[in-house]
DNA sequence: CGAAATCCTTGATTCAGATCAACACGCCAA
DNA sequence: TTGGCGTGTTGATCTGAATCAAGGATTTCG
């Protein structure tokens, strides 16, 4: 059904897709590359308050305004339906509720785990704790668990980890080098990262190894 | 429909609702009193992350445990609904659904609010931001939005404020003393206080001082 | 090709908030 | 009444991350 009425949007790479504050007239979800959602104080200060990767749905139901920018920080291709009929479609078909209140259950969970991070973690348990969380991610998209290193690329800049982790450019680039020179990660180049021991990993991040609900 | 299923529970003062990991029988409402919510690290590092006032929804339909600790700041009255009588009903009212997205958006805002606040804000304007939403909750709640100065009564202690905002119970009370210093607020014993300005205080906290959505 | 822009790294110094420590106040129970 | 306990304040010192500063590596573009 929804299908009828979907159309997709193309974005490049350092695009915003929304202001915050805009009226926003359509809903939709990632098909493929990475976009940010983000809140800026009066003087530039920024804030990182979600990361949207496939299959991550935007937009509200009930809302007529954006609450936060979003930018595409790759080159994205999101699916989009007309806020009107989608609103209509939820009316007629209580199984969207449903599913939509599950999906947004997840991101408070997500952004709940965050506060923690932001509010209590040290800035090298913080680095470790978004690679997790991209390494997860990464790992539940392009396969099934299989055993050995994990390897994904960072799709974010240094200054857009510093601006999700509340720390500075400087901060994140000494802490990767120092999880690097202690073996918990090797980089190539600046961006491809494997991670040897995943267990490591969520030690230096601070969570219960056997796994949390980072999401 | 939901009063006939519905009973109430009491909780004291400091009495634990529910430990993470519980198994969750049940979601209900606060009718008056606060709680809590909260995780912690194994080396026993605090995170509030979120507060619940009279009003306030606690529970996932779809979840069999509960994903924090939920802790009685005060005598608390909650208003219980067993969980699957609730979500039988939530199948068959489209509307109950709806309302309870409604509800979990707000938590999401409120809870990316308060990651800007965590990420990016300093020790005094984290106190400032606090105080606004307790203020303008307590105002919400009491009465219609008289003018003058707004008084209420802290339902924290210094220790609870500061695992809400990721400092020390010291720099808390640091802070509190000193936006007293400086007039911003005005303290009677402990926990009571007037803010005589309310601009004031939201440019302490570096919010947009025509009135964000801090909820 | 060279110039400019991005993105990233690393070093030196500073500073906000943590940590360590002492003490004040109100309250309750022995 | 005294001692213990929970709560809050304030001072002295320390430290992790911010800030200030200088380049290096790539890519883009004139």
């Amino acid at each position: 059904m929804l299908d009828q009425i979907k159309y997709y949007r193309n974005f490049e790479a350092g695009q915003t897709v929304i202001w915050a504050g805009d009226k926003m007239d359509f809903v939709g979800s990632v098909v493929s590359g990475i976009a940010t959602l983000t809140q800026t104080m009066e003087d530039g200060r920024t804030q990182m308050v979600g990361l949207l990767l496939p299959s991550d749905f935007v937009g509200r139901p009930g809302r007529r305004t954006a609450a936060y920018d979003v930018v595409a920080t790759t080159d994205v291709v999101m699916c989009c339906f007309r806020k009107q009929p989608f609103e209509d479609m939820m009316n007629r078909t209580p199984h969207i509720a449903q599913r939509l209140l599950e999906m947004t259950l997840d991101e408070l969970d997500a952004a709940r785990e965050w506060m923690l991070v932001l509010g209590r973690k040290t800035a090298r348990e913080k680095i470790a704790s978004l690679l997790s969380i991209i390494a997860r991610r990464d790992a539940a998209l392009n396969m099934g668990g299989k055993e050995g290193p994990m390897v994904f690329d960072l799709p974010l800049t240094r200054e857009a980890m510093a601006d999700y982790l509340g720390l500075t450019l400087e901060t994140v680039s000494r802490q990767i080098s120092a999880l690097k020179k202690d073996g918990v990660i090797v980089l190539e180049g600046k961006r491809h990262v494997t991670v040897p021991d995943f267990n490591r990993l969520l030690d230096e991040a601070g969570d219960d190894s056997d796994g949390g609900l980072l999401a």
